[in-house]
DNA sequence: AACACAATGTTAGGTTTTCTAACATGCAAA
DNA sequence: TTTGCATGTTAGAAAACCTAACATTGTGTT
């Protein structure tokens, strides 16, 4: 019976999420629409959806709110998946080019670190 | 904007908590008929249940194996919101009481340790 | 064996919730 | 002013859930 409750198990219906989030029903299918969420769904098709998946709808609420569109935070959640460096590797950049990125990923990283409390984290939710 | 999402807060719907208990849903209502439950409700009468709902489930459904019947559970989930000692006390015992009664009470409590750690306890299943 | 009861299964009929799809609205930028 | 993005609203259909009633199974009792 090897069980278990992850951050990312579809638990809840579209009507708790709603309520978690403040978040429209329309609002929320249209963001999965752009595929910025990708809830899991029933055998009869109905939305089920993770922690994760609130904590995504509250950073992208948060993102929206600062004037930034879909397209804006479609990039921003990849930037979150693909660090910087690794994109910068691609461009086969220089070591020069490599000392200024990374001294401006630890300045982001800092930064992250004091806006995270603020917001997209369900951690700070729970009692 | 004050929200925490607590152990205690309705969150899931049936469909759920029967894939996280392997309970039917006749037998989840059962035990709710029984007053073992008290699921939330939405507007529209549907039941909503907590993390701790699905963990005195869990514990029912151990009990159950045990060949307890819902009289049975029921008085042992009493017993948990009403500590032993609470309970004697109302019946105004004699000092020589209380101290068989403390005693038997450490014992209880450190099975109940052991079991709790295989039985009831939802905690185990988070990442 | 026959019975009684507890726990669970099953079914029927009704209501709530969610779905998709389409069209409408408000607002900001070109 | 026209365009396009984000969201609202509506309609019709399907899924999920509800209660209530009756059926089944297993277990203990007479």
């Amino acid at each position: 019976m090897n069980k278990e409750i992850r951050k990312t198990m579809p638990l809840l219906p579209i009507s708790i999420v709603m309520q978690l989030t403040d978040l429209t029903a329309r609002q929320i299918r249209y963001y999965e629409e752009h595929e910025l969420i990708v809830p899991a769904r029933t055998e009869g098709n109905r939305r089920m959806f993770s922690l994760n998946d609130v904590d995504d709808l509250l950073e992208i609420k948060d993102l929206l709110e600062q004037g930034i569109n879909m397209a804006g935070i479609k990039k921003v959640f990849e930037m979150k998946n693909e660090p910087l460096v690794t994109k910068q590797l691609k461009k086969e950049i220089t070591d020069e080019d490599l000392r200024r990125i990374l001294r401006e990923e630890m300045r982001q990283a800092q930064s992250m670190q004091k806006t995270s409390i603020r917001h997209g984290d369900l951690s700070r939710f729970f009692s």
